[in-house]
DNA sequence: CGTTACCTGAAA
DNA sequence: TTTCAGGTAACG
């Protein structure tokens, strides 16, 4: 569920929260050891077990927790993850799957229904990380590293923005809101964008992201932060979710279609197929002119 | 490239 | 009962 905005909203939230506080165990609920990967919670339990936080890291979705033995806790909440920092004695929420136990009674949960989250412990953080693209809120990110991303590929610059190795955090929500902004047709070729349009969806995907963290990230369904309160940005986006209501800017019915696997919401006034540069055929005059160029006079 | 699997509950 | 879900990895 959450993408880049709702994972730094629990960054900043946790950081403060967690620094400085030790780790006096660790465990996971029966029936959820897959979140480690394979790893069994005794060992990751033996290894933090008197380590301390320090400080809280993000690159794309993911969250780097690092320790004061200089290994770090990286966790991706995947679709229904979520971190509650909570007193021990406070009522544990349903579907809690691993808890850190912190001193002066605090706990740090790890709730997922779904149990796709996990949870790594590593020598750095880079260790826990597959392939990813640049930070789209970064210096780095630039309507040029955008488009070495994009060019030269066929599927739907949805998808694309969806595959983690063109840009790092942005998922379902953030992606059909940046096409939205930059009226671009989600079913358009990646690699088939003008300079105007890079420039554009570029501008848009910060657009879009900054304003999902400054409004503390979406919350549609399970996202929520780490005191358990709901996000804002759910009320400001213009097409995620708005499946036949009227588009804000030209009242056209908005559509879902599936694109990438994925459900897709776009307006299609706003954003329309692009046309085709060449002309119809039928409508097209018949070419005069000898190969060099020259066309002579009638 | 698109499709399926991974899980489980909420909503249709 | 069926469909859908903010994500990714593993298929074919």
């Amino acid at each position: 569920m959450p993408e880049l905005p709702e994972v730094e909203t629990v960054r900043r939230q946790l950081e403060p929260l967690i620094a400085e506080r030790r780790i006096l165990g660790f465990r996971v609920m029966p029936g959820a050891e897959r979140l480690l990967r394979g790893r069994s919670g005794t060992e990751i339990a033996d290894q933090l077990t008197a380590c301390a936080f320090t400080t809280v890291d993000r690159r794309g979705k993911y969250l780097g927790l690092n320790l004061d033995n200089g290994q770090v806790v990286v966790v991706h909440l995947r679709m229904t993850g979520s971190l509650r920092f909570r007193a021990a004695g406070c009522e544990e929420e349903p579907f809690t799957r691993a808890v850190f136990e912190l001193d002066h009674g605090d706990q740090l949960r790890f709730i997922d229904v779904r149990k796709f989250g996990t949870i790594d412990l590593v020598e750095q953080m880079q260790d826990a990380l597959p392939e990813l693209g640049p930070e789209p809120l970064s210096d780095g990110f630039t309507p040029d590293a955008l488009w070495q991303a994009l060019r030269g590929r066929t599927q739907p610059i949805k998808a694309a923005l969806l595959d983690q190795r063109n840009v790092a955090g942005i998922g379902n929500i953030y992606a059909d809101e940046a096409l939205f902004l930059s009226r671009l047709n989600p079913e358009a070729p990646a690699g088939s964008l003008r300079p105007g349009e890079r420039r554009a969806l570029h501008a848009a995907i910060q657009q879009t992201l900054q304003d999902g963290v400054a409004h503390g990230g979406a919350s549609f369904r399970d996202y929520t932060d780490v005191d358990g309160a709901e996000g804002e940005q759910q009320y400001f986006v213009r097409v995620f979710r708005r499946t036949d209501k009227p588009c804000d800017d030209c009242d056209a019915t908005i559509r879902r279609i599936v694109v990438g696997g994925r459900a897709t919401h776009f307006c299609p006034r706003c954003q329309p197929v692009r046309q085709r540069t060449r002309q119809i055929k039928s409508t097209r005059p018949a070419r005069r002119g000898s190969a060099d160029g020259t066309i002579k006079p009638r």
